[in-house]
DNA sequence: TGGAAAACATGACGAACAGCATGTAAGTTC
DNA sequence: GAACTTACATGCTGTTCGTCATGTTTTCCA
């Protein structure tokens, strides 16, 4: 824990921030975002109404706010364990089993949240996207580099269908689907993903 | 437009039911779980508050009601289209359209709103689980018999791959993500699948 | 060291919500 | 056709929400 003695206004100012938005993180995750109110934030923050209010002008700033300090810490999470992939077919399972976690973790949970919100909240939607696009096209080009001779419109195509998979995967997970199919689902698709990159090294288009 | 002279009590009941039902999904497709009030289904239904009352003692059972109203229609949809699919590999690809347009359409908006509102709402999940996984199974069983001679286990996979695949990519539509790409997307897998179908159909392992 | 400014706390206000209690109209039963 | 039941409407209540106005503490700077 950080002590409370003798911070300058910037340290301050940054630690409460950063404790608001992970507390709206947690709050997301725990309790969804309808039920995500301010006062459950500043509570598990530890501040008050009047802090989030110095901070953020409205609920939807904080939201808009969330969002991009949700998609750092997913990338931070995602990239330090893509940068050390192996190349090839093994590489690619890797891969694809490290998208998996990313997305089927508690920040990616809290990202659905925000997604679906922010189907009807323009605001929030505009907030997201561009955020999220960013975090999309950073891990592909990490992803990229592990697909070496694979070309690299065919390393996209199978890192979207992997990406997609695994959100569609993700949400069956938040509903409570049955574990072990998910998990047979993806050892399938690793499968057929590693077929895949076979064929088109060898017999290229 | 049905006529209000001389309604006996059972049209009555269903009618404004019904009537309360689909207001309840037109909601969540327009303004989201979240701010889906029962103020708000009142007043697209054309009823008031004390008629959602007598039908339903809570909100909670109102949308659980919705789920199933809302699954039994996904699966008249779906179901009408898919009895009459040609058997093989274009079959397959066929199969593959309609469980995108079956997920991707309004319909499915609306379940992803309530699963999601569902991780956090155990009352809510209760209700979902079993109406989901009979709507699921229920589709299986009737896309099964277009992969004739693949093996069960193998269309199953097939099966349960497109649909968290197509879930996946209704959130990306959700948000906003590119169309083409979704379409590639989606083109592509289609063209795997019928790749799998056929290793498949030859040389089974 | 004192005052300015930033960071944060407290309390209050109007709006919107879900649930309930009570009233009214339409259909049923005999 | 009159008692009865079901279906629905209206208005109220307590609560919670987001926002704001105002007070208090902490840091900064000269």
């Amino acid at each position: 824990m950080t002590s409370t003695a003798h911070r300058t206004q910037a340290q301050r100012r940054e630690q409460t921030r950063t404790a608001l938005l992970d507390a709206t993180i947690d709050c997301l995750v725990d309790v969804g975002y309808a039920r995500t109110s301010v006062q459950e934030i500043c509570a598990r923050a530890g501040v008050s109404k009047g802090a989030v209010q110095h901070h953020f002008t409205a609920k939807a700033e904080l939201m808009a706010a969330a969002v991009e300090h949700l998609t750092t810490k997913l990338r931070g999470q995602l990239a330090a364990s893509l940068d050390e992939l192996p190349s090839g077919g093994t590489g690619v399972a890797a891969a694809i089993d490290l998208l998996w976690t990313g997305y089927s973790g508690t920040l990616s949970t809290a990202v659905t949240e925000l997604w679906v919100a922010a189907r009807t909240d323009p605001e929030l939607r505009a907030a997201i996207r561009p955020v999220d696009r960013a975090l999309g096209r950073a891990t592909l080009e990490q992803v990229t580099h592990v697909a070496g001779e694979l070309p690299p419109e065919r390393a996209e195509m199978l890192f979207w269908l992997t990406v997609n998979l695994t959100r569609g995967l993700a949400l069956d997970a938040e509903l409570g689907g049955d574990p072990n199919r998910r998990r047979q689902l993806l050892e399938e698709w690793k499968r057929i993903a590693v077929l895949l990159y076979q064929d088109a090294a060898t017999a290229p288009s």
